[in-house]
DNA sequence: GAACACCTACTGACCACTTAGTAACTATGT
DNA sequence: ACATAGTTACTAAGTGGTCAGTAGGTGTTC
């Protein structure tokens, strides 16, 4: 019947149609991120950017849809501040985490999205899953990579060390921002972060010598 | 009106019902872990145990005083293990907070749980905030006191720096049970744990000598 | 004139919680 | 030992609310 071909767009998007998106974009990352995906309704996404529910739909499909443009657009954000597009490798990517950090925390709003939706994810059959199981697996490697790069040459960590290190460096960060978002004015996310990273980082480079505290 | 004493419970609660109670704490444990909060249903608690939705609420007046005991239960099993009913201080917590986690490598539904709820919890109105928050602290307190007492007295770090070692321990294990729950057999939890806590100690303990890595 | 950007109105599903009832149990007075 | 009054542990059947998604329409832009 239809033809198999992947209908090429008629019009190319109008610049306002681009520009309404990105707001609804935005809308829906604060709704998720104040209510969580499945308690926050498009209703209040529509509301926020001055449309209906439907209206919302016809840009998106569907509120799964709308999940996974969110958590790409809330990716951009991430690396928006950084000169080059991609994170640096060695210690540049500790230093820079470090940063994120920081200027996460004069950003609430878009940390709690991230919070609560990472850990949403890992409930049963929910639309963000796969995504964040490929985010978590990237990170770890690009972290993985850096710390390899950091250790001299000749004297190499166990590679599962240096597995688990690179795992911890992303859960320090994501488990302070749940409790910095609990209580900001006790927990002192760069403070933290910066004092874990630098912890882990010692552990894993400076090896087999120091150890056995506990 | 009505007088002001506390009404004392006529009948003693029957040995059946409190099995009862416990077989629906477990079961909403379940469903919130599965699920979360906000999405999993009463109903689905109720069915897990064999009762109507109402049977619940007969028990536990409404989904959120269910959610409150949930925790507190979820808590107790957490020092079920330990053979005194308190947690020790100095060294020893960082021990049992080792051996937790690997407990916990074999018990995927109470960590889903705890991890479901305590990111969910930070969203908007969430009637378990309050307990998180709670929660946290006093664990935070813990924390820095067995550092603390692990530390030479007559060389004690910065508080600053003992505050936020603590966060980050804490922060540590809630973020790698995130990453584990999404990738079971890539993610080592009790090595991971074990590693980020001993490298978080060393950085405290060794203090002011050895630092600026980055 | 065709695709687009919406809106209004609706559908069917699900939700927590209430009400009103029934049957079983328990404490107590005799 | 037994009746009985009060309480508990439910169930069935609602109530009113919210939700994502659909259908069909209208004006607007290319």
């Amino acid at each position: 019947m239809a033809p198999d071909v992947v209908r090429p767009r008629a019009h190319r998007p109008r610049a306002a149609t681009v520009e309404r998106r990105e707001k609804i974009l935005q809308a829906a990352m604060e709704t998720f991120g104040a209510r969580g995906y499945h308690n926050g309704s498009l209703a209040e996404v529509a509301e926020r950017v001055g449309m209906t529910q439907a209206g919302v739909l016809h840009h998106f499909g569907s509120k799964d849809l709308l999940l996974l443009e969110v958590l790409e657009y809330r990716d951009r954000s991430d690396v928006e501040h950084l000169e080059g597009r991609r994170p640096p490798g060695g210690l540049g990517l500790f230093r820079h985490l470090v940063k994120t950090a920081r200027i996460n925390a004069g950003r609430p709003g878009i940390v709690q999205t991230y919070a609560v939706l990472s850990a949403e994810a890992v409930t049963d059959d929910h639309p963000g899953q796969d995504w964040f199981r490929a985010r978590f697996s990237t990170l770890r490697q690009t972290v993985s990579d850096a710390l390899i790069e950091v250790c001299d040459a000749d004297d190499l960590p166990d590679p599962a060390d240096v597995d688990a290190a690179a795992a911890s460096v992303l859960a320090v960060m994501d488990g302070l921002q749940i409790q910095w978002l609990l209580a900001r004015d006790v927990v002192d996310l760069g403070r933290s972060t910066a004092l874990a990273i630098e912890a882990i980082l010692s552990a894993v480079v400076a090896g087999r010598e120091r150890r056995r505290l506990l």
